[in-house]
DNA sequence: GGGAAACGCAACCAAAGGTTGCACGTGCCA
DNA sequence: TGGCACGTGCAACCTTTGGTTGCGTTTCCC
């Protein structure tokens, strides 16, 4: 149901800090370590360390330039991710469906059955 | 965008142990620390310190049953996490495809350029 | 009443996130 | 062209978190 790379995922975005890194990434387009730390509640080494994080999963990917490295989100794979997402979300809400399902019908079957004492 | 109550409840949702957990919480109903450790690849303390964390945030209930304490999920803050979930997803996906957009509309003008030169 | 099962608590370990400090390359300007 | 400032990378260290083992306590059941 899960493979190793899907958790490598999962934890990648389960960070929040990553989350919104991926966030300022998105919205404002590549940025460095620097750039993003500003934006943060953590150091620029903190930042760099997520931005391994997730170069190493293939969430973002590095630029070189100049003594600069600029870092953007690779769209393909953060798809993946927001499927993967959706698809637990998707599988937990059918559960949760047929549960509420099987609970109305043994409330029913209560009623019923009062009802006819 | 994200209050420290959503964070707890993402950063439950999270780990891969504790997704498994409400997943066999889910499907096979209530169960114990004991019980959920025979279907992990953890101890039963550790169980318990997931089922803790759980707890904590509102996504399961503990119900004492003689020397043995039964989890359940609550429906309700799972459908809470759902709904996170699938509004950060849909977050994502949106500015994907606006940026999927303009790339296309950029790409557009350059072919024009190269084909009118 | 006594052994087995389920639990809680405490101590200990390892990995991950975070910080500070420092060295190295690169750009820019006098 | 020399020097300074900026951006990075690397290393050491600290704290939190997930995990384990060990032990004591409660409860069930024979």
């Amino acid at each position: 149901m899960s493979t190793a790379v899907d958790d490598e995922l999962w934890s990648a975005i389960g960070d929040p800090i990553r989350r919104t890194m991926i966030d300022l990434l998105l919205a404002g387009g590549p940025g460095t370590a620097t750039s993003l730390s500003e934006r943060l509640p953590v150091t620029r080494q903190a930042v760099a360390k997520h931005l391994a994080v997730l170069d190493r999963v293939g969430l973002v990917h590095a630029t070189p330039a100049g003594r600069e490295r600029h870092f953007q989100v690779d769209e393909a794979q953060l798809a993946r991710a927001v499927a993967q997402l959706s698809a637990v979300g998707a599988s937990w809400d059918a559960r949760l469906r047929r549960i509420k399902r099987i609970a109305e019908a043994i409330q029913r079957n209560l009623d019923e059955n009062t009802g006819g004492d």
